[in-house]
DNA sequence: CAGAACATGTAAACGGTTACATGATTCC
DNA sequence: GGAATCATGTAACCGTTTACATGTTCTG
């Protein structure tokens, strides 16, 4: 259901192809907020054209259709981000749930993995941070990704520094000995 | 297929019932990695029992069975956590998806959503702050949740200075006016 | 003219949610 | 004895992924 919104939203924004929402997703929203796969978003398309919340605005060479977000579509949007949110519902995380299940491995190991988390999330957070400057860069209408990328580096930020806790957590203990 | 890490995962910190799994993740886990529902837990504990890297440890009142994770199913699990994350496969959180989408309203009423997601996310982590001073009394076992604790503590906090940070952008955005 | 990127679609299989269904034990 | 909680299970439906399928335009 989220996939409606999560589509008219991004054409919110700015009129896209099915293709280039397809790109839209694998990059930003994509990494931390929604992910989809071109062969659900071209049907959702055109369920969404059919009930009148979007329209094609275009057609161009290749068969590319401009969808564009029509009056209706914005009243939807409005009110799912308005309507009290349905509480943490079915949050799905493969990356976090690795972070979770840590005990199962010895110390050596986990600190390995953390240390892992460590220059990934860094390169994450870089990548996101050039990204945010180019955001800023572009003014106007460029700003609204600017809060999306600012949430995304602090998401990474948040990530870097518990891993560094993290390890030193596990370290301590470890050189603490067998106090318990 | 995450699931059975999951499972896994939470039964190698010790045994449990899917009454008592159901509960877990609806918890703790179910609202940062990973969300299930004892629809789809009874099932997987069955074919896992089946493949061998879960066991029935105890037969209880009421029809209880208590699964145990055997040495098989320590070694699948280990091997998941040490080989080369999935890079961020699948991400959902509609969560965040919502705060993607601010955009679409008008600068009062994404105050509004900022000022309420800081709320909300300040009981949380006041929540989960109690829980983890709960874990650091309780010595030894208790301390692998300690970890999991903090992450959330820690996302919750970044994303609370977030809010605050973005309620700021847009009241800055608004008082500099038609700049552009 | 070949290969990469653009562009859209469908079908089968799988994973997950909602609703249905049942019964045992505990607490008041 | 009735209500709440414990405890497990199944079935239909819906959302998502993987794989199949096709054709166009641009670049070198």
């Amino acid at each position: 259901m989220s996939l409606r919104f999560a589509l008219l939203g991004l054409l919110n924004e700015h009129p896209s192809s099915g293709y280039d929402l397809t790109r839209r997703f694998s990059e930003g929203i994509g990494a931390y907020a929604w992910d989809a796969k071109h062969s659900q978003i071209y049907p959702e398309l055109r369920k969404l054209t059919e009930d009148g919340l979007i329209e094609i605005a275009e057609e161009g060479a290749r068969g590319r259709k401009t969808y564009a977000i029509t009056g209706q579509g914005q009243e939807e949007l409005r009110g799912w981000l308005l309507r009290p949110p349905t509480v943490a519902g079915g949050v799905r995380n493969e990356y976090v749930l690795r972070l979770f299940l840590l005990s199962a491995l010895d110390q050596d190991e986990a600190r390995q993995i953390l240390t892992r988390t460590i220059e990934y999330s860094t390169r994450q957070r870089e990548a996101i941070d050039a990204e945010y400057q180019e955001h800023l860069a572009g003014g106007g209408a460029a700003r609204q990704g600017a809060l999306a990328a600012q949430y995304g580096i602090r998401m990474y930020q948040a990530t870097i520094e518990w891993a560094q806790w993290a390890i030193e957590q596990i370290t301590a203990e470890s050189s603490a000995g067998s106090g318990s």
